[in-house]
Parts: structure tokens; sequence; C-alpha cells
DNA sequence: GGTTGAGAACATTTAAATGGCAACCTC
DNA sequence: CGAGGTTGCCATTTAAATGTTCTCAAC
């Protein structure tokens, strides 16, 4: 298999698995008053969902989450894509997107852990950016340009990424990967 | 009146609007998994506690909390304090610290903000902090040494106040002032 | 002396300190690709020279940089201008321009650029543009109509501006609107 | 005198928005 | 061509934790 269709394949299992999670439970108790941001509470929803969708999966083993407590983890989710006796580490990044603000442009995680990461022979670190708006009782999950989920490696970010004085990769919520 | 007697009135004052919004409703409806931090939700419950608490009050008038949305704004409640005909703007920014956790030396603000004010007539920028805990339907406020509102000026902060790369004040929570 | 003669001296007297710091680094190192803007590179530049420039100087004298990251900050340089025991405060708001991009026009574009802004409810006293082009290396600085630098006088900053709260200019003004 | 442990002090990382400004676009 | 609005790009600020390093005291 190419490279590509390979890379391919896993943005596209990563968007099923998180499309699942919200297609059976599309709203949230979290409540969210107008400016605020819940970012924590919904990663930390999608990172305990994506391991339990990814107990018996075709592609997905041995996912865990972020540990409880772990502010500074540097993945919100780990998992293993396998194929074809080929095991390749994950590490994915939830970002909650409010769509009822005028713009977004989140931290996006240290460049040294992408250091971190090659240096233990692994490659992939995979944005999961997913959408929603506040209601009168909590939260639903909703669209942006049609879909749901928007799945993709740091590797393919746009060249408009900048490094924070804070040391955090930064890079608008809307910005097309390449 | 003395200086410090004034200052003392204004922090006892303060310490006493937020220990009565306490008092009315020790507990709120905001989930805190472990690890989770919600000072967000719990900044805007005090701000709009606090201006209504200060709608008539003997010393406060005319609170305003941080407005809707505005994420980057200086102050979580700007409010005055008027005496014998004297009228002291004040800037207050809530700190909320979930005491189940190991430690904490929150963000305190950018330095730049404090020459705003000065260039403005003004001096005086408050913390408020107040302690919590998670149960298993939201949270409760809570004492740490005995007391559950803490109110200090940032020209009383303890000397091992720093300034972060992202330009933001930084003091051990649990650090005295002078 | 006039005023009119005393605001064409001010102007005079800056233009050749713009002038000679372009004449003794007449390039930059900062990269400049088509329909990128690097103004607050050379802002920052022109600053600092400014400064230097005007340690030991027959009509400038105190003059300070904007402090680091304050982007609210009203000047980019501030100074002061000395003349027969008279001492005028002047801010100084540095204005890049890409001769190389579409909008650039010479005369007429420029100083609507500079009215829009003062109508805004800007306020800086006195703006000074310089003109670059990206070359493979860095930036030149480059003349336009046969000048470099080019200064425009707005008007006096009235003595009743301040900074707000609120982080907002303001003249005449009694309470702080937010 | 060196080692260990504790505590203090500070650095780093995590959650995601707004705000400013030059360049571009449209009429 | 000019005016006015929009877009793209980046800087800054906000929410609060853990983790590392240094210092000092006790052994
Ligand atoms: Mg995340
Ligand atoms: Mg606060
Ligand atoms: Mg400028």
């Amino acid at each position: 298999m190419e490279i590509k269709e390979y890379e391919e394949l896993i943005i596209a299992q990563l968007n099923k698995v998180v499309e699942q999670i919200i297609d059976k439970g599309p709203n949230l108790t979290i409540a969210v008053k107008k400016g605020e941001r819940v970012g924590d509470g919904i990663s930390k929803y999608l990172e305990n969902k994506f391991v339990e969708f990814t107990k018996k999966h075709e592609y997905f083993t041995d996912s865990i989450a972020s540990p409880e407590g772990k502010t500074k983890n540097p993945f919100d989710v780990q998992t293993f894509f396998e194929i074809n006796n080929h095991r390749e580490l994950l590490w994915v990044d939830f970002k909650a997107i409010n769509v009822d603000n005028d713009d977004t442009n989140p931290d996006s995680g240290t460049p040294d852990k992408v250091l971190t990461l090659m240096n233990s022979g692994y490659f992939y670190l995979v944005y999961i950016l997913v959408y929603y708006k506040g209601n009168e009782t909590g939260l639903d999950f909703v669209q942006n340009n049609e879909i749901f989920v928007k799945s993709y490696f740091l590797k393919d970010v746009s060249s408009t990424m900048r490094i924070t004085p804070a040391n955090q990769m930064q890079v608008n919520g809307f910005e097309e990967p390449m």
C-alpha cells in the first residue's frame, strides 16, 4: 500500500470513530455560557469514548486516554493503528471549537513533543477537530462545512502555523491542512 | 483614615461580599471530573453574583462583570469603592482553586494592564481566591486554612511572583501576600 | 517662531533622523514574501534605532521605544522635542509600506489611510512612513517619489487625553465608557 | 564532607478565544 | 481612482495545573 493511501485510511478511520461517538451522543450536558470555553470537558468525554469505541476495532488497538490529573500530558488519546503486521503509534489531540464564537486559533501543543515522539521512532501526531454550540441545557455537536469531525496530521498542518511565546504551536481552527 | 485601614476595609468588604455569595449558594452544578479545571465557569458565576450582591451596597457601586465573549478582558469584575466622597476603581480577578489537586500556580494577568490602570489614574488590582472540590453532581466551595475567600491586592503579592513567557504574572495559589 | 514653522521643523528633524537610520542600514534581513506584511519587525527595528540615534540630539531627548509586547501601546516611539525652553511631547507611529503590494499609491493614498485612522479615533501625533521592497535575502528600504521617509503631523494631543480602564484612548472624557 | 529528602521557587504545558494591522477586494 | 469593507496572518490574553531545579537542613 502506498504511503498516501495508508495515511488517508488512518484519517478516514479516525473520522469514522469520532463520527460514531457523536452520532450515538449528539449532545452533552456540559453547560456553555456565552463566550465560555469548555474544551477540557469535551476532550475528556471524547477521550473516554474513543477508548470505549476502539476496544474491539478493525484497525485501532490499545487506546488509552490521557491519564486523570495529568494536565500536561502530551496526548489526549494514544492508540495504535494496525494493518498487515504493521503497527503505528498515534498521538491524538482533540480541539473543540465553539462555532458561535468569532474565530479561534487554539494552542496546538508544544513543538518539543514532536521530537520526543520521533526519538521514540514514531511520527504521527493527529488533530481531531469537533464543532459545538451551546444550548439551554448543555451543548450540541454541530457541523462545520457539512462535517462533524475533521482529522489531519500535524505534518500536513497549514504553513501559517507559528510558535507562540508560551512555546505552543498555533494555527487557525478553520485553516485547511495541505 | 489611614491608608492601611482604608485598604484593610476594602479587603474586608470584598471578602464579605464573596462569603455571602458562597453562603447563599455553597455548591454549583458545574461538573468537575478529576483533574479538570473549571475556573472559567466559576469565575462567570461569581462575576454575576458580585454584581447582583453590590447593586445596593454600603461601599461598592457601579459593579460590572467582564463583558460576555470578551475572553481577553483585563478584569473579571470592575467596581468602585466609595467612602467619604472618595471613589476608588477596583479591578477584580477571581482565582478558583481545586483543593483536590496537588498544587497550583495560576496565571495572574499580564503585567501590562498594571500600567494601563495606573495611566488612567487608578491603582488597585485585587485577586479574590476561592476554593472548591468536585462532588458527584457538581462542586462545593470549601475552606482553605479555615477561610472560604481570600482577597489581596496585587501590590501586596509575594515577591516570588514572576512573569511567564506568555507574559502573565504568576504566583503560587497558597503563597501568602505580604 | 510661528506654529507652522515650528511644526515644519519637527517634521524635518524627524525625517532626518529616520533618513539617517536608513542610510546607515539600507536593508534588513527580514524575509518578505509577496503579499506578506512585516510591519511589526520593521517598526521594532526603527523604534530601537530611533532611540539610539537620539541619545544625543540637538532637538530630541528622552526617546523611548514602545514596551515589548504592548500592542495597545499608543506609540511606537515617544520622544520630546526641545527648543528655546519649550518642550513638546511627541508620539510617533511608524507605518511600513511594501511598494510591491497592490494598494500602494504615492502621495494621496497613504495620507488618506492616515486620516481614516485619525477619524476612527486614533490619536497619534506623528506618522512616519517608510517604504520597502523584498529582495532575495530580506528587504531594502526604497524611495517613493524620491523620498525615503515621509512624516505627517496630525494634531495636538489634548491634555485631557487618557487611557481608560477599558484600554481605550479617550479625549475630554469624564466617565469610563465600556 | 557528601547524600538525601523536603520544600521553595520557578518553568512548562495544557483548555481556546479576541484583537490589530497590512494587504486585498469590491463597487 | 478612492473609499470602505473584508481577509489573512499573527500576537496576545484569558482558565490553572504538573514538573523540574535549586537550596537548605539533617544525618
Ligand atoms: Mg486537545
Ligand atoms: Mg480570573
Ligand atoms: Mg506603527
